[in-house]
RNA sequence: GCUGAUAUGGCUCAGUCGGUAGAGCGUCGCCUUGGUAAGGCGGAGGUCACGGGUUCGAUUCCCGUUAUCAGCUCCA
C-alpha cells in the first residue's frame, strides 16, 4: 500500500501498518511527540491500523486535534486518580476544551485540598506509565461491563449509542473508561499538568437532573508552557473589568441595594455619557433616525398583545398582584411595543418608509440570582435600542445598513476585529417555542444569510438562538475569561406587525404590513463599558477617557499658573483635573498613571514664564515642552477625531 | 435557580483554639518639597455583612438571610 505524507512525499508498505508504526518509521522523535493521527482527514487513534492507499499526519501537541487527544488522556488520568481515592464516585464525562479538560463524577463536592491530593495521585499514575490500550465490546456486553463495574452514567451513554456503532474503550493499568478515543500510547506522556478549580455541573446540561462534580484541568507537553498559561490566567485577572472598573472607581455594588443592579459611579457615567452622545448624535444626525422617549413600564394589556406576558412573565419585575389588583404593571424588558405605538400616532405612507426608531432605553430583566456578573449581567441596564418599520421591499437594504452601522461603530472604538458573526436561527426540533411556520423562518433566515454572504462577513450559524418573533445577526465577543456575550443584534421580524395591527398605505391605496427590524448600533451600555475595560486594559482611547489630562504643579508655589493652565484645558471642553496635593511631583506622576490619565502637564517656574507646558503622556514619543496651546489643538483634534493610540506597555 | 467558596476600617489582608481587634496602603492635619515611580511626624476611622441560636460571654461555633466569586443552567 501507498501512504502519503503530509508534505507530499509517500512511503511504500507490504503489510498492515498502525499509524503509530507509521510515524516511527518517520522517526522517533516525531512518535515520541505523536499525539493522534489524520488518514484522509479523519482523526484517528495512534493504534489505527492503516491497510490501504491513504494520506497519513501525525498529529502533536503542536495541532489543535492533537492537543485534545493530548489533554483527554490527562482527563482519564484525573479519572483514575478519582477513583482511586474516592472508589464510590461514579465517572461520567471528560472531554478536552479550548484551554484544557474537565471531567465530571457524580461524588462529594470537592475541595482545592482534594484537589492537590488528587494532582499527587495523577503524578503517581503517570510515573508508572502505564499502556493505554483500546479495545472494542459487542454492545450488550460493554453494557453488562459497565453494569458490573456499577457505572451507571456510562450505562446510558452506552445505551444512547447508535444500535450500529462500535463501542470502544481504553484502559491504563486497572482503569478503564468508555471513550471514543483518541489517546497517547501511556500515561507518561503527559509531561505538565495542573488541576484549576472544581464546581457543579448538571449531567447532559440539564437543570433536571443529578448534580455532578466537574474538575477543570489543563495540560501542556512542556513544562514552561504549563507555568507561562498559569501566569497568563492570572494576568487577565487584571483586565478584567469586574475587578478593574472597580478600582477604577467606575462602578459599584451595593449589597442593600441588590444584585445586578451596580451603581455607575461619575467616572463610568462619563464615559457612557460620552458614547451615549456619539451614538445619538450618529443614528440622528447621519442615519436618518428619529428619537423617541417611552414609559419605562406598562400594563400588563401591553405585554399581552405581544406575547410577553404568556411567554416572558418570569423574566419581568411586575408591578402588583392579578388575583387582587385593577391594574398589575410590568417594568419593561424591551422597547418594542413602546415604539410601535409611536408608529402607530399617525397614519404611514408607503413614501414614510423606512421609519427608523431610536431610543436610549433603559430595560429591566429579572434574571435568575447566580447568573449577575460585573456589568455585563445585570437586571437594569441601557442600550441603544431601535426599532425600523419597512416595505418588505427595502429589507435587504435596510438591514445592510443596520449591519454598516454596527461595524462602524465598533470600528471607531477599535473593536472591529475583536468579533464573530452569528447567524441566530430557530430551533427546527422545537417549533413550539416560535410564531410562523417553516416557511416564515426559511425565508427570514436566508434573507439575513444574504446579507450577511453580500457584506462578505464570516459567519457562523446557531439553531435555537433566534428570538421567538424572528432570527437575528448576533455579533458576539468574548471577555478575558473566553466567555462570549452578544453586544450587537439585528433582527428580521415579519411577524408582530400583525399582532400590533401596524400597517401602511401602499401606492394602491390599499393596507399593507410592514416588516421590522429590531436592532442596537452599541448594543448595552453597560456590557460595552465592561468591554472596553478589558480591551484596554483601562487605558483608553483618550476621547473616552473621564479624566483627559492632569495638571500637576511641581510645588504649591505655582498653583496659580496651573489654575490657568486647568481653566484653558476645560474651557476647550477637556476632561482635565489639577493635583493639588503638595506630595513630590514623582509621587504625583505615579498616582497619575496608576489612575491611567492619558496626559499630565508638569507646570514649574520654567513653563510659566514661557507660556508653555511639560507634557508627559503614556504614548510613545510624546514627551517633552509644548505651547499651551499647542497642546490643547492637539488633544482636542486628538478627541475630535477618536482616535485611538498605541500605548505605552508599562502596566 | 443549583453546587461550592467567601464576607474584618476606603483598599489589600492578618488575627482571636469563644473573653468585643491589628498591619500596610489610602485619608486628614502639621512640617518638608524646584523637577519625573513612594520625604517626615501625628491624628481619625471598625456593633468584625445582617438576623436568630448555643454560651456567663460570639467577630470567632451552629442555623437562616443578603451580597460577592467560580462553575452549571438560563439569557425573548
Amino acid at each position: 500500500m501507498k501512504i502519503t505524507l503530509k508534505d507530499g512525499s509517500s512511503k511504500e508498505y507490504e503489510q498492515p501498518m498502525s499509524v503509530y508504526d507509521i510515524a516511527r518509521d518517520i522517526s522517533e522523535g516525531l512518535a515520541r511527540n505523536a499525539c493522534a493521527g489524520e488518514v484522509d482527514g479523519e482523526v484517528v487513534d495512534l493504534r489505527t491500523i492503516v491497510d490501504k492507499d491513504c494520506t497519513v499526519n501525525i498529529l502533536t501537541f503542536a495541532d489543535e486535534k492533537g492537543k485534545a487527544a493530548y489533554r483527554h488522556t490527562a482527563s482519564h488520568v484525573l479519572a483514575e486518580a478519582v477513583k482511586n481515592l474516592y472508589p464510590d464516585a461514579k465517572i461520567t464525562i471528560g472531554p478536552s476544551i479550548d484551554e484544557g479538560f474537565y471531567y465530571d463524577f457524580d461524588a462529594e463536592p470537592f475541595s482545592r485540598e482534594d484537589l492537590d491530593k488528587l494532582e499527587a495521585e495523577m503524578k503517581k499514575i503517570i510515573k508508572k506509565n502505564a499502556k493505554i490500550e483500546r479495545f472494542t465490546m459487542p454492545r450488550e456486553e460493554a453494557i453488562k461491563y459497565m453494569e458490573e463495574r456499577n457505572e451507571p452514567y456510562k450505562v446510558e451513554l452506552i445505551k444512547d449509542l447508535p444500535e450500529d456503532a462500535e463501542i470502544s474503550f481504553y484502559s491504563q493499568g486497572d482503569f478503564t473508561d468508555l471513550c471514543a478515543g483518541p489517546h497517547l500510547m501511556s500515561t507518561g506522556k503527559i509531561k505538565a499538568f495542573k488541576l484549576i478549580s472544581s464546581s457543579m455541573a448538571y449531567w447532559r446540561g440539564d437543570s433536571d437532573r443529578a448534580q455532578l462534580q466537574r474538575i477543570y484541568g489543563t495540560a501542556f507537553d512542556k513544562k514552561d508552557d504549563l507555568k507561562a498559561y498559569l501566569e497568563h490566567l492570572e494576568d487577565i485577572k487584571k483586565r478584567d473589568h469586574n475587578k478593574l472598573g472597580r478600582e477604577m472607581e467606575l462602578f459599584n455594588t451595593v449589597d442593600v441595594i441588590g444584585q445586578g443592579l451596580p451603581l455607575i459611579l461619575p467616572k463610568g457615567v462619563k464615559m457612557i455619557t460620552k458614547l451615549q452622545r456619539w451614538i445619538e448624535d450618529l443614528e440622528d444626525n447621519d442615519w436618518g433616525y428619529v428619537r423617541t422617549k417611552t414609559p419605562l413600564m406598562a400594563k400588563s394589556d401591553l405585554y399581552k398583545i405581544s406575547g410577553h406576558w404568556d411567554h416572558y412573565k418570569e423574566g419581568m419585575f411586575v408591578l402588583g398582584d392579578e388575583e387582587t389588583d385593577k391594574e398589575v404593571f410590568a417594568l419593561r424588558p424591551m422597547t418594542c411595543p413602546f415604539q410601535y405605538y409611536v408608529y402607530k400616532n399617525t397614519q404611514k405612507s408607503y413614501r414614510d418608509l423606512p421609519y427608523r426608531m431610536s431610543e436610549t432605553s433603559t430595560l429591566f430583566r429579572k434574571e435568575d440570582s447566580g447568573e449577575m456578573h460585573g456589568l455585563t449581567r445585570v437586571r437594569q441596564f441601557t442600550i441603544s435600542e431601535g426599532h425600523l418599520v419597512i416595505r418588505p421591499d427595502q429589507a435587504e437594504e435596510e438591514l445592510k445598513s443596520c449591519l454598516d452601522l454596527a461595524y462602524y461603530v465598533l470600528s471607531v472604538l477599535g473593536l472591529q476585529n475583536d468579533i464573530t458573526f452569528r447567524l441566530s436561527k430557530w430551533d427546527p426540533e422545537n417549533k413550539k417555542k416560535y410564531l410562523g411556520d417553516d416557511d416564515y423562518w426559511n425565508s427570514t433566515q436566508d434573507a439575513l444569510r444574504e446579507v450577511l454572504v453580500e457584506k462578505n462577513v464570516e459567519f457562523v450559524e446557531a439553531d435555537g438562538e433566534a428570538a421567538f418573533y424572528g432570527p437575528k445577526i448576533d455579533i458576539q465577543a468574548k471577555n478575558v475569561y473566553g466567555k462570549e456575550d452578544t453586544m450587537i443584534t439585528i433582527q428580521l421580524d415579519c411577524a408582530t406587525a400583525e399582532k400590533f395591527d401596524m400597517y401602511y398605505i401602499d401606492q394602491n391605496g390599499d393596507k399593507k404590513r410592514p416588516y421590522i427590524i429590531h436592532r442596537t448600533s452599541l448594543g448595552c451600555y453597560e456590557r460595552t463599558l465592561a468591554w472596553l475595560i478589558e480591551k484596554y486594559a483601562g487605558l483608553f482611547p483618550t476621547w473616552l477617557c473621564p479624566e483627559q489630562v492632569r495638571v500637576l504643579p511641581i510645588s504649591e508655589k505655582y498653583g496659580d499658573y496651573a489654575e490657568k493652565v486647568l481653566a484653558e484645558l476645560k474651557k476647550n471642553g477637556i476632561d482635565a483635573t489639577m493635583d493639588n496635593r503638595s506630595e513630590k511631583i514623582g509621587y504625583k506622576i505615579r498616582e497619575t498613571r496608576l489612575a491611567k490619565v492619558p496626559y499630565m502637564l508638569v507646570v514649574g517656574q520654567k513653563e510659566e514664564e514661557e507660556g508653555k507646558v511639560s507634557v508627559r503622556s503614556r504614548f510613545l514619543g510624546d514627551e517633552g515642552q509644548k505651547d499651551l496651546s499647542t497642546f490643547i489643538d492637539d488633544i482636542c483634534k486628538e478627541i475630535r477625531t477618536k482616535e485611538i493610540r498605541k500605548v505605552e506597555v508599562e502596566q
